[in-house]
RNA sequence: GGGGAAUUAGCUCAUCUGGUAGAGCGCAAGCAUGGCAUGUUUGAGGUGGUCGGUUCGAGUCCGAUAUUCUCCA
C-alpha cells in the first residue's frame, strides 16, 4: 500500500518536474487579514498575490497547505466526525499559476497525475465545468470543456451551476469558473446499477470530489458586478485526505494511515473496538436507538455507531488543536483562540460522554502526531512538550467547567416542581451561554430523569443572541477608488520619517460605531502594524490641507492608512510625516524586546520561544514558552544583561535583503507560526548576542534605549509567561514617580530614616488599638447586660425591657440586644440608642416566643421606626431600624410600652 | 465587536425577597491512644475585587472599573 507520506511526496515531485517552485505550508493561523482567522483553503496564503498587493516572485508554485474549517456551506463543526470525509483540519495539495499557465496546462497535468502517475482507472473519473449563469451574464466555460474533451469522453464531462462551479473568495475580490474532478469509489456491482454521473455533487459518501481547478479571471465589486482580471491565475486544490483514501482504496478517510494511529490508540484506551457498537439498534429508516447510561437516545442514521463517531471526532480534532497551538494560536476566550478552545472541548465532550474518558486524554495523543508529521510539519515535533502541556491545562479547565455545570443543572432539577416534565429552555440556554455547559449533555442528563427541555425557548434565546452579535459587527466596505495603478506600496520608513507621496487608491468603511477612510500610497514612511509592532501615526499635508493618519494597518500585505476624513484635493502630492517622538519610543521598545529575548534564552534556557509580542510607544509586552514562574532573581539577571547591552551602545546591524538560508546559517532566531519569504530582513545587535528575523523598526544604537525596566511577570496560559517592560523616557518617569511617592511617604512619617519600620509600627499599633476598642466595647456591652438583665418587667407569659441606652456603635447595640435576649428566657428586648447622631432601634425576641408566634421583632420594628422617620426590618427573633428624627426617641419608648403592655 | 456570569477566611464554596457573614478542608493549640493513621474539643483567620450612588441601614439594589469564566459574531 502506498503510504500517505509517499503520496504527498509524489504530488510535489510531479509539479516540481513541471517547473513549479515548492513552498512549505504557511502557518495555519492568519495574521494581517481582518476577514480570516485561519487559513481555510490552499489559496489563502497567496491572497495578497491574487489581490495584486504583492509582486509575483515565482509564477509557478506547488505546496501542501494546512487548512482549518469550522464553518461554511458544507462544513459545520458539529457535523465533523459524524460522516467519514469532513474534517476541521486538512491538507490541501495545490499547484498555482500566477499570470503564467491557464486552463490548458492545469487540466492536462491534473489528468496526467491522476491517471498516469497515481493510476486511477479512467472509468471511475468524472469532471465538471461551469454551465454559465444568465443572471451574471456568464457563458458556459467552453474553453475548459474543449480541453477536457481531449482526455475524457464528453458524457463524463458534467455541467455544473454557479453554486458548484463558480468559485469566489468572498463577497468581493477575484473569482472565476472552476472545474472539478470526481472519483466514483463504489464497488463494481453498485456502479453497474446506478451510473456514477448521477451521483456527482450529490453528497454520496463514495462519489467524491477530489480536485478543484479554479480559473480566476474576474474581479467581483461591492455592487456585485464582475470585471475581467488583467492577469489570469490558476488556483487548484486537492484534498489530501481524500486522495489518500482513494489511492489506499478505503471507504473512509479515517481508515487511512493518516488517522488510524490515533484512532487505534484511542480505541485501546477505551477498550472499545473501532468499527461497530453493539449498543445501537435500528429503530426506523432514519433513526437508530442508542443505550447510554440506562437511557434510550434516538440518533440520526449516520450516527449509528456513536463510539466510532467519538473516535473520529477525537482523531480529527487533536490534529487541529495540536497544529494550531504549534503555529502559535493558544486556546483563549476570544476570536481564533476561542475557535481552538471550542474544538478542543468538543473532542473532550465526545470522549467524556461516549468513551467514558473522565480524565485528560487528548494531551497524550500529541506524541503520536508529532512523530507522524515530523518530516512534513516539523513545528509540532519541535514543540511537542509545550503543545501537550497547553492541551493538558485546557482539558483540566474544561472538566472543571463541566463539573460546575453539572452542579447547576442538579440545582435546576431539584427546584423544578414535582410532576413537571419540562425544563425551561431559558434555563438550558443560561447553562450553555453563561456556564459553557453543552446542550446535548443537559439533554442527556434530563433524559435520565425522564425530563426534557423546551426546545423552542432555547432556540429563541439562541437566535436573539445571534442577532445581537450580527447587529453589533455590521461593517460596510465600499469599493476601492483607484487613482493610480501601482505594483505595491514601497516602504521607506526604515530610513525616512517623512517623504512625498501620492494617494493611489482609497475607500470608505462604515461600522456601527464610526465611519472612516482607508488610503493607500505609492510609497510610505508609515510602518503598518505587524509582527506585534503597532502602526505609525502622523499627518499628511499638501498646502493648507492637513489630514491626520490615526492608524496604519496591513490588510493582506497592503499597507492601509486610516483617516477620519478625505483631503479636498485627493490627487495632490502630499508630504507624509510620521509622528517622530512616538516612533522613537516604539523603536526603543522593539529593540529592547530583542535584547530581552536573547537575555531570557541566556538565563532560562534554550526552550524559551517567543509566543507573542506587543510593542507600542508606552511599553513592550513579550510572551514566552516557559513552564514556571520567572523568579525575581531571574528577572533581575535579565534586566542586568539587557541594561549592560544598552550601556555598551551597540550599533544596529541591519541586513535588509538576505536569502533565508543564509540568515538561518547565521543563527538568526525565527519564530514558529510566522511566515517568511525567501529573502528576509535580519536585525543584529552584537553578532554574538542577538540575531533575529524581523521586519520592525529599531534604534540605531542600543544606547538610545536609555534604560530598561521589567514591570510585571505573569501567566497568560499554560506554559506561557508574559513579561512587560518599559524603556527610555517611560522608564525614567517610572523611577521619578516612585521616588517622589516615596519622598511624600517619608515626609508623612516625619522624615524617618527607616520608612519600612515606621509603617510596620503604625500597622501594629493600629491592630492593637482596634483590638482595644473592640474589647472596650465588649466590656461595655457586658456591663450593660449585667445592669439591664435584672430590670425586665414581667407581663404574664413574658417579660420585657424597653430602654434608651448609650452605646458607641451599631455593632455594640446589636451585641447588647442579642446578649440581653440570650440572658432572659421568654423576653422581649427593645433598645433605642443614638448612634452617629441618628436614632436606632433594636428588638430581640426570645426563640420560645417566636416559636409560639406571640411576637415578631420584624413587625414591631416596622411600626416603631415610622416614629423616627425611618424604616427597618429583620427576622422574627431580631430586627433593627434606623431613622432621622432624634426627637422621636421618647415617643418610640412610649409606643413600645403601649404595644407590650397589651 | 456584542451579550451573560463570577469575584465573600489560606483553599473550595454557602448566605431566598437589603436588617446577627457561615460551612467543609487547611492552619494553631489542647485532649484521647505507648506512638502513628486517626478521633475529638477549642481557637485564630474577613476593608465581602476596587470606586461611586440609592437607603436609617448594602456582601445583597443601581452605576462605573479591574480581573476571570462563558456564549454569539
Amino acid at each position: 500500500m502506498i503510504t500517505a507520506n509517499e503520496i504527498r511526496k509524489t504530488f510535489l515531485d510531479f509539479f516540481a518536474s513541471k517547473g513549479h517552485h515548492i513552498v512549505p505550508s504557511a502557518p495555519i493561523v492568519v495574521k494581517n487579514d481582518p476577514t480570516l482567522m485561519f487559513i481555510n483553503s490552499g489559496m489563502a496564503p497567496f491572497k495578497d498575490i491574487f489581490l495584486g498587493n504583492s509582486p509575483i516572485k515565482y509564477p509557478r508554485v506547488a505546496d501542501s497547505q494546512k487548512c482549518l474549517r469550522v464553518s461554511g456551506k458544507h462544513n459545520d463543526l458539529e457535523e465533523v466526525g459524524i460522516d467519514t470525509y469532513h474534517h476541521t483540519m486538512f491538507e490541501m495539495l495545490g499547484n498555482w499559476s500566477f499570470g503564467d499557465y491557464f486552463k490548458k496546462e492545469a487540466i492536462g497535468w491534473s489528468w496526467e497525475l491522476l491517471t498516469e502517475v497515481f493510476k486511477i482507472p479512467v472509468d471511475r473519473l468524472y469532471v465538471t465545468v461551469f454551465e454559465g449563469d444568465d443572471k451574471e451574464g456568464l457563458p458556459l466555460d467552453e474553453e475548459a470543456f474543449n480541453f477536457w474533451k481531449q482526455y475524457i469522453a464528453p458524457e463524463r464531462i458534467l455541467k455544473g451551476n454557479k453554486k458548484d462551479n463558480f468559485w469566489e473568495m468572498g463577497d468581493q475580490g477575484p473569482c472565476g469558473p472552476c472545474s472539478e474532478i470526481h472519483v466514483d469509489c463504489r464497488p463494481n456491482i453498485e456502479r453497474q446499477e446506478i451510473d456514477g454521473s448521477k451521483l456527482v455533487n450529490n453528497d454520496h459518501p463514495q462519489v467524491i470530489e477530489i480536485w478543484n481547478n479554479v480559473f480566476m479571471q474576474y474581479n467581483r465589486l461591492a455592487n456585485g458586478s464582475l470585471q475581467p482580471l488583467p492577469a489570469k491565475h490558476v488556483d487548484t486544490g486537492m484534498g489530501f485526505e481524500r486522495l489518500v483514501r482513494v489511492l489506499q482504496e478505503k471507504t473512509s478517510n479515517y481508515d487511512t494511515d493518516i488517522f488510524q494511529p490515533t484512532i487505534q490508540q484511542v480505541s485501546s484506551w477505551s477498550g472499545i473496538h473501532y468499527g461497530g457498537n453493539p449498543t445501537i439498534t435500528k429503530n426506523s429508516e432514519d433513526e437508530y436507538v442508542m443505550k447510554e447510561a440506562g437511557a434510550s437516545i434516538v440518533v440520526k442514521k449516520e450516527a449509528s455507531e456513536i463510539s466510532d463517531i467519538a473516535m473520529r471526532v477525537i482523531a480529527d480534532h487533536i490534529r487541529t488543536i495540536s497544529f494550531a497551538i504549534a503555529d502559535g494560536q493558544l486556546p483563549g476566550n476570544v476570536k481564533a483562540g476561542y475557535v481552538i478552545r471550542r474544538i478542543l472541548r468538543r473532542a473532550v465532550r465526545y470522549g467524556f460522554q461516549f468513551l467514558d474518558f473522565k480524565k485528560p486524554f487528548l494531551t497524550h495523543l500529541v506524541p503520536i502526531l508529532a512523530e507522524q508529521f515530523k518530516n512534513v510539519f516539523p513545528e509540532l515535533k519541535n514543540q511537542e512538550d509545550f503543545v501537550a502541556k497547553v492541551i493538558l491545562e485546557e482539558e483540566n479547565a474544561f472538566l472543571k467547567t463541566l463539573e460546575i455545570g453539572l452542579r447547576k443543572l442538579d440545582d435546576v432539577i431539584k427546584k423544578s416542581p414535582e410532576g413537571q416534565k419540562e425544563i425551561s429552555g431559558n434555563v438550558a440556554f443560561e447553562l450553555y451561554d453563561t456556564f459553557g455547559f453543552p446542550l446535548d449533555l443537559t439533554q442527556l442528563i434530563l433524559r435520565e430523569k425522564d425530563l426534557h427541555i423546551n426546545q423552542l425557548e432555547f432556540d429563541t434565546a439562541m437566535d436573539a443572541q445571534k442577532n445581537r452579535a450580527r447587529n453589533a459587527t455590521a461593517i460596510d466596505t465600499e469599493d476601492w477608488i483607484v487613482l493610480r495603478e501601482i505594483d505595491s506600496t514601497e516602504f521607506v520608513g526604515y530610513d525616512q520619517l517623512s517623504c512625498e507621496i501620492k494617494i493611489t487608491k482609497y475607500r470608505k468603511v462604515k461600522t456601527k460605531a464610526k465611519e472612516y477612510y482607508q488610503l493607500v500610497f505609492d510609497k510610505t514612511p508609515f510602518y503598518a502594524e505587524s509582527g506585534g509592532q503597532v502602526g505609525d501615526t502622523g499627518i499628511i499635508t499638501s498646502g493648507d490641507q492637513q489630514i491626520k493618519i490615526t492608524e496604519t494597518k496591513k490588510e493582506n500585505n497592503l499597507p492601509v492608512h486610516i483617516t477620519d476624513s478625505l483631503p479636498v484635493d485627493i490627487e495632490a502630492v502630499f508630504i507624509a510625516s510620521v509622528n517622530e517622538t512616538k516612533r522613537q519610543a516604539i523603536s526603543a521598545n522593539h529593540s529592547a524586546t530583542h535584547l530581552i529575548h536573547a537575555a531570557l534564552k541566556d538565563v532560562l534556557g534554550a526552550h524559551v520561544n517567543q509566543k507573542g509580542s506587543l510593542v507600542n510607544d508606552e511599553y513592550l509586552r513579550f510572551d514566552i514558552s516557559h513552564f514556571q514562574k520567572v523568579s525575581d532573581e531571574e528577572i533581575e539577571k535579565v534586566e542586568k544583561i539587557v541594561n549592560q547591552k544598552i550601556f555598551e551602545n551597540i550599533a544596529l546591524e541591519e541586513l535588509r535583503n538576505l536569502p533565508i538560508d543564509e540568515a538561518r546559517a547565521m543563527g538568526a532566531m525565527a519564530l514558529f507560526g510566522e511566515k517568511y519569504g525567501d529573502r528576509v530582513r535580519v536585525i543584529v545587535f552584537d553578532k554574538t548576542y542577538s540575531i533575529e528575523l524581523c521586519g520592525g523598526t529599531h534604534v540605531s544604537n542600543t544606547g538610545q534605549i536609555g534604560f530598561c525596566k521589567i514591570i510585571t511577570e505573569s501567566a497568560v496560559a499554560a506554559g506561557v509567561r508574559r513579561i512587560e517592560a518599559i524603556t527610555s523616557n517611560k522608564a525614567i518617569q517610572y523611577f521619578e514617580n516612585k521616588a517622589s511617592a516615596f519622598d511624600a511617604i517619608k515626609l508623612l512619617l516625619n522624615n524617618t530614616k527607616d520608612v519600612q519600620k515606621a509603617i510596620i509600627d503604625l500597622k501594629d499599633e493600629n491592630i492593637i488599638l482596634k483590638k482595644k476598642v473592640e474589647k472596650y466595647e465588649n466590656e461595655k456591652v457586658a456591663t450593660l447586660i449585667d445592669e439591664l438583665k435584672s430590670t425586665y418587667t414581667n407581663q404574664g407569659d413574658y417579660s420585657y425591657l424597653i430602654h434608651h441606652v448609650i452605646v458607641p456603635s451599631a455593632d455594640a447595640l446589636k451585641n447588647l440586644t442579642l446578649g440581653l435576649k440570650q440572658s432572659t428566657e421568654k423576653s422581649i428586648t427593645v433598645l433605642v440608642a443614638l448612634i452617629d447622631n441618628k436614632p436606632m432601634i433594636n428588638i430581640g425576641v426570645s426563640d420560645e416566643l417566636v416559636a409560639a408566634k406571640l411576637f415578631s421583632a420584624g413587625n414591631m420594628v416596622k411600626e416603631l421606626s415610622t416614629i423616627i422617620k425611618g424604616g427597618g426590618g429583620g427576622q422574627p427573633g431580631y430586627a433593627s431600624a434606623g431613622g432621622t428624627d432624634i426627637n422621636g426617641i421618647d415617643a418610640v419608648v412610649k409606643k413600645a410600652i403601649e404595644l407590650l403592655k397589651k
